[in-house]
DNA sequence: GTGAAAGCGCTAACAA
DNA sequence: TTGTTAGCGCTTTCAC
């Protein structure tokens, strides 16, 4: 024992090592590290006694050694515009949980809503070389990718249908989604549509392909009310405000999201504006309060939980070597229709 | 170069290594590491040769191996008992980016409403060998405080105030808020209040208090309807019906989120009640979206960004090998006087 | 200011 | 099944 103490006085946390509980084991550091790995390539008293041991000085691994030497880091890092904003909790509550169950830990990124900081986050992502880094929202600036296909790290790419995915992808169509609303809006007998969108990406490409299918239906021309990114119950005040004074009037509005909408809910109900006789709300996200607002908020619902577990799956995959056949899964969405539409 | 890859050939992830730029730069790579981390202790010379080198090369430190060698990783976990739900979003939100602004970088783990999963959590956290633990909420078993403690790790406990932290806390007196909101009701005239709380151990010391301080100020006995956390919308709407059973009646509710209140005002107003005159609504967290209900929720304000800050500066001071006086912070809390009240 | 040597704690590869 | 050896890629230490 002297020796170990003596060597680790230089350097070292002086935690226990895998070393000393193979040495209380009375087995080769190798071999205990095969009984904590692999238990069944080891005997049964070896096995025994190094669990004892671990049992007995408290021992855990240090996974930053381990990941050194295997190149396995058993991390798995996902970025975000920013966490506050609900729409993306639920993908990773559920790739946190899914990751936790195959003992796979989550390293969280913001990118904010401004591409500035992305590079900084990059970098120190990549230098965890973690197993896999899941991309939630857009965030696909041209030197980005490059510098995640040159890290060769499995990507999967979140929320989104995109054409050429870096690597891998789960997601649904925007697209779908606002010419589904604009139909279903049109059968409900709305004729005079509008739109209160995030000024991201993805909201944009839901109210281009609304509009776009409101023309073929030979409707009005849509106004649209543009809020900042991340949306709010305010914005959404504001923007019915904003959509009131359009001349000819509105029958039915899609927000963004379902704070948004819950935000027109609360402007129209101030304004005495009945929800829906009057006004047909739709919102987006099917959030969990949806469904016990009054009038019972008619969203789009996606299934942002089997978001997670899918790119928990996709990236734990990879990280056991093997292959993923179909790199690209659309995960749908689906209309829940409501009161309030 | 051959040599090198030859080398490569055996192990290792094929990524350019600090060998290699400091190979390119011609120079050894203890210079080039010192020319990476300490940039103002090499000559101009070397410096833009090794900067050269990593920008030709698109090198990306490891730091996995510098975590090893160094015995300071630069990552910080952060506990949360579940994300979705926004009670302690903010306070990830401003970890990360504060943490992220010094080059530390945040790992997640959730540990459930339940311990049973608690003790998993805690050996794959003080696997990394993190520079700091961020315990949000309770998560208190004395097996889990000795491991924290054996490990040697900074920890701070927030969003409490525990007579004994395991380590460093910031946070909050769950008994003032009770005892405030009550003295605040009685202030408005109220004389039958009641309380709708999850079952968690903070809202359970909030309630007690309050009901304690309602009995000093005369009041009639408080109903209370606990409610399994995370709370949500639709439990505000249910807890609010069973209230309304209560003989002698109810004029002020008490809710332990702001979401449950919204679940108050919503059921409320489904029921013809008015509020606040007939029912006087508070809330707790003043999330984002509480100013602009309407009636605008009344409901106490805690600066949830604040302890993230402070829990980041707390972690980092230690991390740097700095001593931290004053090892419990107080950041109080406001009640925010609005209409629903 | 720069470099050589010696690990940090673990596991892949090979041998017994 | 078990052990030995040689690193993983970096930084500490100490000498120049």
């Amino acid at each position: 024992m002297e020796d170990i103490r003596a060597k680790r006085s230089r350097r070292g946390s002086g935690a226990v090592t895998l070393h000393d509980v193979a040495h209380i084991a009375a087995v080769a550091p190798m071999t205990a590290s095969r009984a904590l790995n692999t238990p069944d390539r080891v005997s049964a008293d070896v096995l025994a006694r190094v669990t004892e041991a671990v049992r007995h000085t408290g021992y855990v691994r240090n996974r930053l050694a381990g990941g050194l030497a295997s190149t396995r880091s058993k991390l798995v890092a996902a970025v975000v515009p920013t966490i506050s904003g609900p729409v993306f909790l639920q993908t990773i509550q559920a790739l946190t949980a899914a990751l936790a169950d195959n003992g796979y830990q989550l390293m969280l990124g913001q990118s904010g809503y401004v591409d500035s900081r992305e590079d900084a986050l990059l970098e120190a992502i990549i230098g965890r070389r973690p197993d896999g880094i899941v991309l939630t929202g857009v965030m696909h600036s041209p030197t980005g990718r490059q510098r995640l296909v040159a890290a060769n790290i499995p990507v999967v790419e979140t929320w989104d249908l995109t054409p050429s995915p870096i690597d891998m992808l789960v997601g649904f169509s925007h697209e779908d989604v606002g010419r589904a609303v604009a139909t279903f809006l049109h059968g409900k007998g709305r004729r005079r549509l509008a739109v209160i969108a995030g000024d991201d990406e993805r909201s944009r490409r839901r109210h281009h392909a609304l509009r776009d299918a409101a023309r073929g239906l030979g409707l009005a021309e849509i106004p649209v009310v543009v809020v900042p990114a991340p949306t709010t119950l305010r914005s959404g005040r504001t923007a019915l405000g904003e959509l009131l004074q359009c001349p000819g009037g509105i029958d039915a509005v899609f927000c963004s999201s379902d704070l948004l909408a819950l935000g027109v809910l609360t402007e129209a109900q101030a304004r005495g504006l009945a929800v829906p006789s009057q006004l047909a709300v739709v919102g987006f996200g099917d959030n969990e309060f949806a469904a016990d607002l009054d009038p019972a908020l008619t969203t789009v619902r996606i299934d942002s939980a089997a978001i997670g577990r899918q790119a928990a799956h996709f990236i734990m995959e990879r990280a056991e070597g093997r292959t993923v056949d179909e790199r690209i899964v659309d995960i749908g969405f689906s209309i829940v229709d409501r009161a309030s539409a």
